[in-house]
Parts: structure tokens; C-alpha cells; sequence
DNA sequence: TTTACTTGTGGAAACGTTTCCATAGGGAGT
DNA sequence: ACTCCCTATGGAAACGTTTCCACAAGTAAA
């Protein structure tokens, strides 16, 4: 009932020393069957329970880690969190969380913490994993750690996706459709690497397929409401028929923007979203997107930290181009072939005036 | 570098007792100016860092708060989780975060390990709260804790939706848009009290305004298919015109196998769920639902469990009628007014022949 | 000068474990 | 009867802290 009763407490009920006790419950050393009895019925007496902290301290392990990611309300971190925590759970490991929400001095803080805290190893999501005090940190401590979504520096371990090619991949699908014209939107591109490789990756597929480079659309507030942004985005960038948006959420509201613009998706501007959350299923129309396996990739880091600590050797990782794959769905759309010269072009089924869209724009602005 | 400086290192480095350097180091008790230079520069010279381990040994506190819910794959746990992790952050405890899958077992070594691990307090969804091994133990210990999403059983504090009162009104807005025979859809009706509750709300709802007494139609699979489900259903039912989905993530899939049917949402069917989760509103018809704020309610859980601790006085809980409000969406929509006797009803909109649907069913079942 | 009280300091106990070591008893081999 | 080696057991040290207490030295009041 009242304070928890401790190994001293096992012994005494049970008449032995404390050494008896922990060698009959850890099944390490001899014992007597008599009294082995005996120190059973204590504990079931006492409703006795090692504690954690008493071990860690003499055994100078906890069984914890620490896992540092920037939110889990985005899915994917949600899987890959969900995913770690489940092989740690089945290897006798407990997850410390902290979400970071994306702001490096609680990710810095975090860390910190955990490093006091003296876990066995961290699993994190960095802003940026070239430059982050907290990876500096683990480094020194010579801590079994592994990244996760973040491309790897330097004898750093990370489980990520290739963003690059992935990104890479969206431009050739956009090729394989005749979108010429294309934008990439953003969140938070300053504070994460991720957006900044899929963005570089995008560029350079684009011009693999001699496509104009892509526009920049960059936002920064949260807001689900793009609508403002994507209006001037598209005065700005007339021909455009496509856009890449970093991440699934983004394209979705991309879409809903554009209806609240009164222009069609696909039809008259294509989509494409990153990461293949469920979402993109129930959608109408589907959203196209690069799949990617958050869980998995969570689930992979994680035996990656504890064959670090147990010294095993860890699980192979998927090559760059096996973490993704493209997902066809109704936001993409063919355009008819454009003229070599570069010339206007016009969606598959043959919409009404091209210049449609931004009269739309411009009508729904002059009110 | 090689093992992490502890105290005593410090006391050597600096040429004093440990007593002093934790003097210095907390800010507790007199020291010489000169004594805390020294003191300081061996921290830094050493990189020191108190081991939390240590300290919680001795102060029998561990700033970690166990945290047990049954997935974060569902938006709504990990709103609710990320709510509690930043309010535990913030009052300087590290969350221990346990995911169960539903299941009953891992539930409870969860608490188990979570007891073990002498954790400050404890934030759970259990699967049924009125019979819980893991709860027993915790009320055992005495250990502060606060429920979360479950309804609260004698003499417990939960932090939870206003299920039954929340379902009543679902009932109550399907016959205010005239629909007299619907169905109630549950996932997991054995592992969650929360769905059942919401049946009886639905089924009192549904009787206070002299509906019949909803279909239930339960699944267990996990699947995002319930097309046979709900063709079966529809079969044994056939004057049913709307059905309650316990929670979003079945009404989104309930729509789609609908439309798998070639069922018209919501013109043929009309569909409410449960939750309101963000997603409900990026689908194509938005989601009739019921609003919940589960990121309030786990930071609201998550204070309640620090003023336990501390002695304060918690925060006041909103009473049951404020944690859910009712979210029209598209996919309910009236029915004409149904004649006194109880005879057919059809879609406002003039729709084809009411028996349309199961012809549909009929038909495709045929092939 | 004595007394009394402050400030600065370190030793040591305590927190709950595990594990090393010493000891006691007993059986088997000489 | 002696040694040798098992098994069973308990005492005590160690892990990294905090905190109680004792002590020394200095200062102010008597």
C-alpha cells in the first residue's frame, strides 16, 4: 500500500540477505528450494517489483531510448515512431518521445535531456543532420544512435528516403505526361533537409528532361489555407500545369486551393504529393505521390541502434531507390504532346480556352 | 570522450568534495566564489552532466511520465499524445510512450514496465476501464494518472469525449434530416469502451426520436476493405438510408466501398463518423462528423496528472456536452419527409428508383 | 578574551540494485 | 582423519547523486 517495498524489505520477510534475494529472482547463482519458497512468498506478500532505477544505476543501463522526431501528427512520423516503438517493445526497450515541432533549440534541448536521462541509444529526426548541435552531441557521447528521414553526413548511419531520386522520379513522370512547366512547393524549407534534397533532386530531373526548370513556391505558415498563395503563385507562373509539392498534406491542400480557385485538378493543373500517406487514397481525385514505408524505415533504424548496442551486426539497409515508389493516382493527368517548339500547351481532353485559369484568377481577384 | 565524467571526477578535477560541487552545480547551500569558478571549469573541462539516474535514485522522482495508448497511427491518439508530450515538456518530464495495438496484454506488462521504471504519473487509454489489470496496479500504487478518451469509472479522472451524449446527437441529426433506419458500423466492439458507448447513444438517440433501432454491423478486421461487409449489410437491410461509423477512419472506408458498390454517398447513402479527423474535410463529400479536440483533452489530462503531483489544483474539466461538437459535412444529406406509416423514403433530390441500391447489389453479386 | 553565530567546506550515509568475496557445512576422494 | 571441492548463504562494496552533520575559520557582540 503505502511506499513500494524494496529488495531489503524481500529479505527481511523472507530472513535472508538481499543477495539471496536477487540471485533467487534473477535466477543467477544458487539456492536452496526452501528457500527459494520463501523469498517467493515475500514477494507476492510485499507485491514486490524490482526497481529500474536501482538497477540502471548499478548495471549503467537503462533499457531506454530516446527518440527525437519533429512531429507526430504528420503520419509519416507517426508510422515510423509507431513502427520503432514496437521493435524496441519487443527487444525489452522503452521509447522516450519528444517532438520537436520543428524547432532546433527544443531539438537541441531534447537531446540534451536524453543524454542525462543515460539512454541506451537515440533515434532521431534532425532539422538538419549537417549541422545539428544534438547529432554533435550523441557523436562525442559515443551514443548507438541512427537518423531517420534525414540524408546521412559522414559516418553517420541514417534510414531515409532517397529524396533525390525520388524526386528525380516525380520529374520524369511529369516528363512522361508533356508537363513542361512545373512549380515545387514548399513548407518549412529552410528547416529541413528533406525539403531542400527533394527540391535539388526535382531540379535536376527536370532538367534530365529538358523541362523548364521548376517555380519555387515557398510557404511558411502552417495554415491549411493556400489559397492566397497558390493564386499569385500561378499569375506569376501563367504556363504552368504542374506542381510538386513536398509533401502529402501540402499537395492536398494544393487541390483544395485550387478548387476554391474554380480550376480543375488534373485537368487543368496536375498534382503530385510525397511520402503515399493513406489519405491520398480517399481522395477524390486520388493523389498521386511517391510512396514511401515510414514504419519501416522506423522499425530498420531502430534493430540498427540495437545491433549497435548489442554488437550484432545490423539489418541490411534498402538500397536508396528501394525506399520509394511512384503512386499513379487521378491528380496527375496526361497533357496532349506539346509542339517542339515549346509552344502552348493544352490538357488530354480538350478543355476550353488554355488561358482559362488565369481569366478565372483574374476575375475572381478584380471582385 | 572515453566514460561520462561523473561528480566525484568533477570534485577531483576541481580539488574539493562532491559536496560542494553539487552545492555549486544546484545552486543549493554557500560557496566561495572562487571554489564555484574552480567548480565550473571542471564541468567544462569534463563536460559533465548530472546522471538523471543518480538523482532519481536518490530523490525517488524521475521527471518521466509513462504515457499508454492504444496506436498513433490514428490521428487521434497522436494529437491527443503530442498534446500531452508538449505540456509534460514543458513542465520539464519526459514522456515514456507505450503503443498497445488494441491488444490487452501489452497493455498491461505495459503498466507493468511503466511501474518498474518508477514513472512520476501515468497517461492511459485503456481498452476497458472498468476492468483493467494495468489500472488495478496503478490505483494499487497510488500512482497519479489520469485516464484518456475512456469513461471514467467511480472515483477516476478521465479525460474523454462525451461518447453517448456525442452519439445521441448523431441520431438526432439523422432524423432531422429524415432518415428513419440506420445502421451503426463498429471496428474492435469487444476491445473498446468507447464504441460501445457510442452505440448506446446511438441507440438512445435513435429511440428519442422514434427511429428504429439502428442495424449493428459489426467488422473486426483491420483491413481498408469492407466492401463485402457492408454489400452483406446492405442485403439484410435494405430500407437502411444511413449509417454511423464509430469512427472516422470506418466512415471514409465505409464510403469508398460504397462507391465500390456503386452506392451514391450520399444521395443513396448517408454516412456519419466519429472523430474529426482533419482528414474528413480534404475528402470529396466532406465528412459528416462529430468534432472532438483531442489534443485538448491530452494536454487537460496531462496537467491534471502534474497537479496531482504537485499538490495544485487541477484544471477544470469541460463539462461532457462541450468536448464534441456535431461537423455537417456532404455525405449527410436529407431525405424527402418520410409518409407518417413508415413507408418507403427516398433522396430529396429526386433520385431513381429507391430499390435502385440493392438492385445494384444484387446485380453486381450476380456477376 | 570569551561567546555566539555566520560562512565555507568535506565526510559519510542513504537511495535500490548487483556482484564479488568470505564463510560455513557437507560429501567424496585420499 | 585429512584435504578438496562443491552448494548455500550473507556481508559489503559499488554505481552517482543529495543532504545531513561536523568541523574550521572568521567576524561580531558581549
Amino acid at each position: 500500500m503505502g511506499q513500494a517495498a524494496t529488495i531489503k524489505d524481500v529479505a527481511q520477510h523472507a530472513g535472508c540477505g538481499v543477495a539471496t534475494v536477487s540471485r533467487v529472482l534473477n535466477n543467477t547463482g544458487p539456492a536452496s528450494a526452501e528457500m527459494r519458497e520463501r523469498v517467493l512468498a515475500a514477494v507476492d506478500a510485499l507485491d514486490f517489483q524490482f526497481s529500474e532505477v536501482g538497477r540502471s544505476l548499478q548495471s549503467n543501463t537503462t533499457r531506454t531510448i530516446g527518440c527525437v522526431v519533429p512531429s507526430i501528427e504528420n503520419p509519416v512520423y507517426a508510422d515510423a515512431v509507431q513502427g520503432a516503438q514496437e521493435v524496441f517493445l519487443n527487444a525489452g526497450y522503452q521509447m522516450l518521445l519528444i517532438c520537436t515541432n520543428y524547432n532546433s533549440e527544443i531539438e537541441t534541448n531534447a537531446i540534451r535531456t536524453l543524454v542525462a536521462k543515460q539512454v541506451d541509444g537515440v533515434l532521431l529526426t534532425v532539422a538538419d543532420a549537417k549541422n545539428s548541435e544534438g547529432l554533435d552531441l550523441i557523436k562525442s557521447r559515443q551514443l548507438p544512435h541512427s537518423l531517420l528521414f534525414n540524408e546521412a553526413p559522414d559516418g553517420e548511419i541514417s534510414w531515409s528516403v532517397g529524396d533525390h531520386a525520388a524526386a528525380a522520379l516525380v520529374a520524369d513522370k511529369f516528363a512522361e505526361n508533356n508537363h513542361r512547366h512545373t512549380g515545387f512547393l514548399a513548407l518549412n524549407f529552410l528547416n529541413s533537409d528533406r525539403a531542400r534534397q527533394r527540391y535539388e533532386g526535382f531540379v535536376e530531373g527536370c532538367a534530365n528532361n529538358s523541362m523548364t526548370p521548376p517555380a519555387l513556391l515557398e510557404v511558411d505558415d502552417d495554415g491549411l489555407d493556400l489559397t492566397d498563395h497558390l493564386k499569385v503563385f500561378l499569375q506569376d507562373h501563367p504556363d504552368l500545369t504542374g506542381i510538386f509539392a513536398s509533401n502529402d498534406f501540402l499537395a492536398l491542400a494544393t487541390i483544395r486551393s485550387a478548387r476554391n480557385l474554380f480550376i480543375k485538378v488534373p485537368q487543368e493543373l496536375s498534382i503530385v504529393g510525397f511520402d503515399g500517406i493513406k489519405v491520398g487514397l480517399m481522395v477524390e481525385p486520388s493523389l498521386a505521390t511517391i510512396e514511401t514505408a515510414p514504419r519501416d524505415l522506423g522499425a530498420g533504424a531502430s534493430q540498427t541502434i540495437l545491433s549497435l548496442i548489442n554488437g550484432t551486426s545490423p539489418p541490411e539497409k534498402p538500397s536508396k531507390n528501394q525506399t520509394f515508389s511512384f503512386r499513379a493516382g487521378g491528380s496527375l493527368m496526361p497533357l496532349r504532346a506539346e509542339s517542339k517548339d515549346g509552344g502552348k500547351v493544352a490538357a488530354l481532353p480538350p478543355s476550353d480556352d488554355p488561358t482559362h485559369k488565369t481569366a478565372k484568377i483574374q476575375q475572381e481577384r478584380s471582385t
